[in-house]
DNA sequence: ATTAAGAGCTAAATCCTTTTAGCTTTTAAT
DNA sequence: ATTAAAAGCTAAAAGGATTTAGCTCTTAAT
């Protein structure tokens, strides 16, 4: 490493308090000499100082880095991610990024570890409920902020897509094409992203007049292979080819595709599928399939800042609905 | 936080000299005797004793975390880095991601940056070349893997796809269909992926007795946009449309599907598109698009692999070519 | 009874910064 | 000439762990 304060503090015949003082832009209140303040900047500048950010975090017991929890460094949560280490680097701070897999216990290890690694707050995609939530919040006394999924509460710091309101519209858009036999290919049921999606599906459907058929509804879970049994559900279970499928998130779009490439090459001849999440593929597949592309780096964005603000400008908590954007093809 | 060693030792009435060496296992060392070992222990056990690793970093000096520096989030990268993760957390280590968006000087203030935060090693998909990366080996006292982008040297340690066979490979499956007036659409043109791939699609022609028109190459970046640009150039610059289209990446071949897309929708009807690269939504696209898929899971666990070996088995360095795999839709 | 060896443990230094309390010297005021 | 105030700087503690050198007490040997 570069040299310490003790060694410039030798070079510029001053003690290391002196030194300290002067690099830490408190000369004036310590009346530290001008010309004392400028030789030592100068042999600073000049041996490239720069103080070790390690005893640094040990004694003032603030580490610039933020843990960034997630379940998975997918498309999605790879820009998330890539957003706010930019942010957060301009300001100083640094990242460390663990991957949950979507599994509750992992994500409580995770958390634990983090916060044991001195970790200055936590950014958290979880899959804790609120209780679960609580509970960990009043063991470790650092600020967290949700992303992506959000806990009720008035005390919790959240930012997330604004699920219901883009499912919403996605499938009024169907509605609106006279198509109201739609299903619902969903994800983790309790979820904030699974319910706010079907409550905007449900709306939708509502205020067309429909009543919503539970048996048009399935949630397994978020992966590949969850989407591919749900639409073999949706194929098999029913007689009658649904008018439209709508599935909850990309990985579950996957997951019907490869269904319907095995098991019903005709599906989009007779159904319309639309997705929640979106990706420039979509655009050349054959039909088009509409979706609801998330704000992924404005969800970085507000997630840092309100940490940022937490830490540095003692805000408080805050919450913020994203506003996603329809993409139809 | 937890305690402190002072407070356990106040607690279990010895030094902090002993509890210190008791939870080191260095007891029988230092002939600690059995009854006060396992005091130490329970009581450091009730308290869920963990020691504070900032502290420990600053007197070890070892910090327990590696620097990965990549270009993006993306899905490769994005595994890249899920499975470093993983295989770092497993063994105590932390990882801090840093993005250079393919930028070479912000890859160098990351470098320079991490390095100050006292990282213990550095994975690295790099843009330098080799004359860089000696410049800053010199400076750089901590070890280096290069992931992805190799550079020559026998020093150098380095885990990347084994661009030029994966490239052969599929080139060849062209070649023996008959197809062999293929263009390229490159990359960043002085990076080894670039190299490697370009030899191993000269090679995969040669191999068939056509020797490869410089006209037919291409590079320029490896944006969206940029494939794009090549795309533009080969079809508008050349009367004849091409058999088939070699694009070297996955962001290369969205930009050439957005120019087909836009200006060329009857462009698969008379040419072949190959692609370094993989993606799950190329099984869903007409025509099938033959592919080449990296092996991101080896190439992270190998990394992480050497660098483990390096800081704590006193290996030296290592180089390891992953093979990927030739999709053929 | 003295000495040597061994058992069992600890004081203090170290890693590097930051910060508090206070020291010495100069200048100004009476 | 004395005192008070201001100027300019620093010693030392703190933060929490690791490690070296060495202390004290017991036991065994001569």
């Amino acid at each position: 490493m570069s040299l310490s304060l003790e060694e410039l503090a030798l070079k510029a015949d001053v003690s290391k308090t002196t030194v300290s003082l002067v690099l830490n832009g408190k000369s004036s209140i310590y009346r530290i000499s001008k010309e004392t303040e400028n030789r030592i900047l100068k042999i600073a500048k000049e041996h490239n100082y720069k103080p070790n950010s390690i005893a640094r975090a040990l004694r003032l017991n603030k580490s610039l880095t933020i843990g960034l929890i997630i379940p998975y460094l997918n498309r999605h949560f790879g820009r998330v991610a890539e957003v706010i280490e930019q942010n957060a680097r301009e300001l100083g701070y640094q990242i460390i990024i663990a991957v949950t897999q979507d599994c509750l216990n992992t994500e409580h290890d995770l958390i634990e570890n983090l916060y044991e690694r001195n970790v200055d707050g936590l950014i958290l995609a979880t899959m804790m409920n609120r209780d679960q939530f609580n509970d960990l919040s009043s063991k470790i006394k650092i600020p967290i902020v949700l992303v992506d999924r959000r806990i009720d509460g008035d005390d919790i710091a959240w930012v997330v897509s604004d699920d219901e309101q883009g499912t919403y519209e996605l499938v009024s858009v169907m509605c609106q094409e006279g198509v109201t036999d739609i299903y619902f290919v969903g994800g983790i049921e309790k979820l904030s992203t699974s319910i706010d999606r079907l409550n905007g599906f449900k709306k939708a459907l509502l205020h067309k007049g429909v009543e919503c058929n539970q048996s048009k509804i399935q949630q397994i879970g978020y992966a590949v292979a969850d989407g591919y049994e749900m639409t073999k559900n949706i194929i098999e279970r029913f007689s009658k080819t649904p008018e439209a499928i709508f599935t909850s998130a990309i990985t579950l779009l996957e997951g019907l595709l490869q269904y319907a490439k095995e098991h019903k090459p005709d599906l989009f001849s007779h159904t319309r599928v639309i997705t929640y999440d979106d990706h420039p593929m979509l655009d050349y597949l054959q039909p088009p399939i509409f979706s609801v592309r998330q704000n992924a780096e404005e969800i970085a964005k507000k997630s840092f800042e309100i940490m940022h603000g937490i830490l540095e400008k003692n805000r408080s908590f805050a919450q913020e609905l994203i506003k996603p954007e329809l993409i139809l093809r």
